[in-house]
DNA sequence: AGCATCATGTAACTTGTTACATGATTGT
DNA sequence: ACAATCATGTAACAAGTTACATGATGCT
């Protein structure tokens, strides 16, 4: 169920990370799409732990401020990401409120509901910038042939944020005209 | 905040409606964007109506079943959805297990992931079926040259809908090839 | 006989969001 | 001086899911 487990298990399986990082990783330019708190994070690293799913790598400690605690995948752990991944099912949840709007621009004067359209515009013409230049960054480390390799995987995943953020720049410039 | 109240505003803004025709009609055809519960909806149209955002259109009895119970919104409803709409944000949320199970293609035997990616691709070209059906009649019965009419603000979104389906099957394609 | 539909609603539970707390350090 | 960054975590609240309860009717 919680599948906010498996997500944490996906980024970890690629490399140890700590609980900040994770949130960073989630949070930051592939994160759009995927937001967690602290209080997601943290608690469910721990249960992980506990059930030996993930164990620490170690802790690094800079005096001044709170140890930072690496986590890495254990066998258990992957093998439980492996069995989720191959299980059917994942339909995805989305809940976009602009598109709400949307549907109430009859009620609205077309000049209000430009404005409001230009706005989400130019935000995921940002996020198609910062997918764009996250491809490229990933095609020039990526091992071409291996079919094993993680950047592989990923590509695929940022190129459907590339082709998303397209298709509702798009639909902004239609919806535009129409008003 | 809460934003499952806007969602009910928003149809409501266009027929009276009972709380269970709510449910049928954002857990049907438009509606794997946007599911909600029994639990959700009626306790949410009990506090508007003590908000004074809807009202009591008329109970149907048909002696045997539970009263069907038909709101309207009220002008402060309507006034309140127009403020919503025309207010900035307005962000989606978007949680797909798929793409992130995707994400973790490198772990997994192509041929265990070709099965998970063909079941999801045949999801969305069933879902891209109605949508292009949806898209159909609500051109038929449209009324061209109104710009505040309600079924032109449909057709945008349904077309979305359409344009995202599209993407999601070529993306699907496009991944086949690549495992 | 047994399940689906209509129609309301409640209860128990799991998720997710927002805000807070600590505390040294680096940048403006 | 003040905000931001790093890094952990907790607490209070809001939202969402799943299951249940009622109860007549119509379909297979």
């Amino acid at each position: 169920m919680s599948s906010i487990r498996y997500a944490l298990l996906s980024l970890l399986a690629r490399e140890p990370l700590s609980g900040y990082d994770i949130k960073l990783q989630m949070n930051g330019r592939i994160g759009p799409f995927w937001k967690v708190g602290s209080n997601q994070v943290y608690p469910e690293l721990s249960k992980m732990e506990a059930e030996g799913l993930v164990k620490l790598q170690g802790v690094e400690q800079h005096t001044y401020r709170p140890a930072r605690k690496l986590y890495e995948v254990t066998e258990a752990g992957k093998e439980a990401l492996i069995r989720w991944t191959v299980e059917p099912g994942g339909v995805e949840n989305v809940r976009d409120d602009f598109l709400l709007k949307a549907y109430n621009a009859w009620l609205v004067e077309p000049e209000k509901m430009k404005v409001q359209v230009e706005e989400i515009r130019k935000l995921h013409e940002e996020r198609l910038a910062a997918y764009e230049e996250k491809v490229e960054e990933l095609k020039r480390i990526a091992d071409p042939g291996k079919t094993d390799d993680p950047i592989a995987s990923s590509i695929s995943v940022v190129e459907f944020g590339v082709e998303y953020e397209r298709l509702y720049i798009r639909w902004c410039d239609n919806f535009l005209k129409k008003l």
